[in-house]
Parts: C-alpha cells; sequence; structure tokens
DNA sequence: TCGGGCCAAGTGGCTCAGCCACTAGGCCAC
DNA sequence: GTGGCCTAGTGGCTGAGCCACTTGGCCCGA
C-alpha cells in the first residue's frame, strides 16, 4: 500500500472552518430552516478571511446541507451539519456489524442473479477466481486474494450495475473482516469449500440454491468476527 | 410539494466553473495523475476571478476528483471529473429493474432484522401505517401515502443505518415504482393483504416468515412493473 | 563525472478591501 | 388594510497582494 507512511495531515482552512461549523450548530441546537451567521460575522469571530468561510459553505452547499441564499442568508437544511451519507458513516469500523448484514443482503441476491444470468466466460472466470484460492490454501496461505476474486467474479456475474455500486461502498470494510476472518485456524478449507458451494449451484444455474449457500457462507464470516468480539455471546 | 414550480435556476458562478473544468478535462483527455492548469491561469483564461476557481477546486477536492498540493499544482485523481457515485448513477430511469432487484434484496433483509429487533414502539409505529394505508384504501385512495410510511417504519425498526442509507440512496425510484405500481386496478387492497402478512410476522418476531413475506411483496410489485414495460413478456 | 546543496520560478493558501445584486422588513402614502 | 418604496443587511464576486511550499535546474565541490 503506499497508504504506508502518511505525512502530516495538512488540513486546509476551509476544512477547519467547517469543523467549527459543524461544533456551532451541534452547540447552539440550531435546527433546520435556521439561519447561519452572517458569512462577515463568522469570519471575523473565527479569525479568518470572508473567502475561507466562503469555501466552506460552498462545500456545505454542494453536500446539500446548507442553502446560500444570495442577500438573504444561509440556512441550514437539517438539524446538523454532520455529512452522514453513505460514505462518510462507512469509515468507522465499529460499524462493521452492520457491514456485515449489508453485505449478507447484497451478495446473496447477486449470488442468485449470477446463477441466473452468468455467461459462459463468467462462469469461467469464477472457476478461475475459485483454482486460485485453492492452490493458495494448499500452499499454507490465507486465500485472500482468491477470496477477493472469487466475490469479485460473482459480482460481474450477476449483471446488475446498482448492486455492484453498493458492494463498492462497503469494498474497504468487508476486506477488513475477509483478511481476520480467514486468519482463524482452519479457515481457509472450510471457506473454499462454501465457494465450491457456491460455484457449483452458480454453474447449475440454480438461483435459490446459490442464494442459500452464499447466505451460509457470509453467515460464517459474520460468526467469526462476532465471536472475536464479544466471547461471551 | 413545495417544489410545484421552483423558477429560475440562478448558478452559482463555481458550477459554471465546475461545468467547464469536467468539460475542459474530457476535451483535453486528461488522465489520472495529469496536472490541471495554473488557478491563475483557469481563473485568466474563463474570465472569471481566482477565488471563484478556488471554490471550484475546493468542491472537486472534497468530492475526492482532485488532489491540490500546495505550490505543485492540482492533480486529477481520476479519468474523469464527472461524479459517478451511486446517487449519480442512480438518476437515471433506466435503471428501474436494477433498482427493485436492489429492493428485493435490502427490504428482504430489513424486515428479517426488523422482526429480531424492533421493540413495541416500533411494531406500534408500522402497525399504525398499516391502519392508515387501509383507511386510504377503503376510501377509495391507492394507498401510496401508507404504503411509503409501512416500508419506512419497518426500515427504521431494522436498527440498520447502513441499509438504511442505502434504502435512502434509492428512494426516489422506489416512489416512483410504487406509484404506478399501485395504480393498477385491484393492487392497492393486494399490498395490503401482504404488508398484513409481513406485520404478522414481524409481529411475531419470526425473522425468516418476515423475510419470505417482504421478498414475495416486493417481486409482486417489480412484476406489475415489468409488465407495464414489456407486454409480450 | 557525480553528488549535494542552493536558489528562483511557479503554484497553491490565504487575506484584505471593496463593489454589486438581491432580500427582507419597516415605513409611508394611499 | 394594501401596495409600493427605501434601506440596512447579506451573499456573490473581484483584484491585488503576500506568504508557504514544491520543483527543477544550476553551480560548486569532491
Amino acid at each position: 500500500m503506499s497508504e504506508a507512511l502518511r505525512p502530516v495531515v495538512k488540513s486546509r482552512l476551509y476544512e477547519q472552518v467547517l469543523e467549527r461549523l459543524r461544533a456551532h450548530v451541534t452547540e447552539t441546537g440550531l435546527k433546520a430552516g435556521d439561519r447561519l451567521p452572517a458569512e462577515r460575522d463568522l469570519a471575523a469571530s473565527l479569525g479568518v478571511s470572508r473567502a475561507s468561510v466562503k469555501q466552506a459553505i460552498v462545500v456545505l452547499e454542494v453536500q446539500g446541507l446548507v442553502e446560500a441564499r444570495h442577500g438573504g442568508g444561509t440556512y441550514l437544511v437539517r438539524d446538523t451539519l454532520d455529512v452522514e451519507p453513505v460514505e462518510r458513516l462507512v469509515e468507522r469500523r465499529e460499524r462493521l456489524p452492520e457491514v456485515l448484514e449489508a453485505r449478507e443482503a447484497l451478495e446473496t441476491k447477486l449470488a442468485e442473479l449470477a446463477a441466473e444470468r452468468r455467461t459462459e466466460a463468467e462462469l469461467e472466470d469464477i472457476r478461475q477466481a475459485l483454482a486460485f484460492m485453492r492452490e493458495e490454501v494448499e500452499n499454507g496461505d490465507n486465500g485472500v486474494e482468491g477470496d477477493r476474486r472469487f466475490h469479485a467474479a460473482v459480482t460481474a456475474a450477476a449483471h446488475s450495475s446498482l448492486l455492484a455500486d453498493f458492494m463498492k461502498t462497503i469494498a474497504a470494510q468487508i476486506t477488513e473482516s475477509r483478511t481476520e476472518s480467514l486468519r482463524q485456524p482452519g479457515r481457509p478449507s472450510r471457506s473454499l469449500a462454501q465457494h465450491t458451494a457456491i460455484y457449483e449451484a452458480i454453474a447449475a444455474g440454480d438461483g435459490k440454491k446459490a442464494a442459500a449457500a452464499m447466505r451460509r457462507h457470509v453467515r460464517t464470516v459474520a460468526k467469526v468476527r462476532l465471536l472475536s468480539w464479544v466471547p461471551e455471546d
């Protein structure tokens, strides 16, 4: 990863203004429809130029959190300035249980669609990913790359770019859970077996069976994770 | 709706700059890693102030499309400046079949979770939404508002903000399909019956049953839509 | 020849001062 | 009341300018 040694985070000024604004809204309890202080006042009280305040407001504007009316002030659209759109929410590690729920919902359907729609070429891609993972596992590797390829191939075979987009949204979190899951002793070979079952259902064109196999697989992953979190459960 | 007569769209200057920048990138075939012209040059060639150019660049920055290095220029992160994240992709009507697939995947899981996690208060909310729809249907209305409330209540009861976010992403498209589906003669009362089945499963705390009932319901909606599209199928 | 340090040009970050356009609310005339 | 006007307040945008940082080439010394 080129992310290895990420140096100092030089926050742009407008980002700091953004934070101060968010804080201000929550502190003063401003609600949707309320008016923000005037740009000049904000600049003065924050000790920055109006241009920087403006940049921050433009950001809030494109995020749909705020509405600036020429000559009429700037107004809150929601009760908060926090961007909760998927991407931001998804970054937090604590949401992993939710990610796994989402993964189950999405991948189950993807497996079903893949069984019904896959072309021969796509089936071959899935088969190769499976073979790759088998080789990894037999070499004592944990098979994380093969696992990734397998799920990617299934997603592609489903021919649903919307569902694929959703998967992309939680891709980073899935990678994390994948790695952790496959670290468990005995997990790689069991995962391989589950993949094989999914593959066979897809090859047979049996959507229901593929969905069921995928559901079983994802739930296994979820269980491992939860166990390593909440030992007493 | 207050959206009824939306007057002139007064585009902010930075939005126009944004458009020109996108156009420039596609026209000149700039790729990821390439450097954008200097802010001063852009300002001069577009005939606007540097501050306006700056605002546009800040927008691109927060969207992760561009990376500005202090003293080193501004660089493209992707091959395009078009935001293709889910929201934009989702706007296109042609994707409705995919939306319905996604809806099935998401709502099935939501119903299951709702059955397992709903509080008494949330169950009451669902019940009220159901009663509201029943009243609508009995008054000869198509029950679209009750339908919306029902699904919203189930989503809330599932306690998964990630899945709720995904639903929000396709909310507009779902509304569209909902309206069209409930316009079909006999559809409202049948939809009501399906809702009732879902409610009962959730009330009983039976996740599997709730999921199955929801799947049946969403598939009915999908079928209606597809039929009205492809009569020969 | 080659390596290292220096320097200047180029570029983004930010500020300041100011003008214009538009809005909102109060006041006045009717 | 009702409608129009007027003005203070506010966002939109500009231009000039300084500072901080990056980059690449040049020069000097080994």
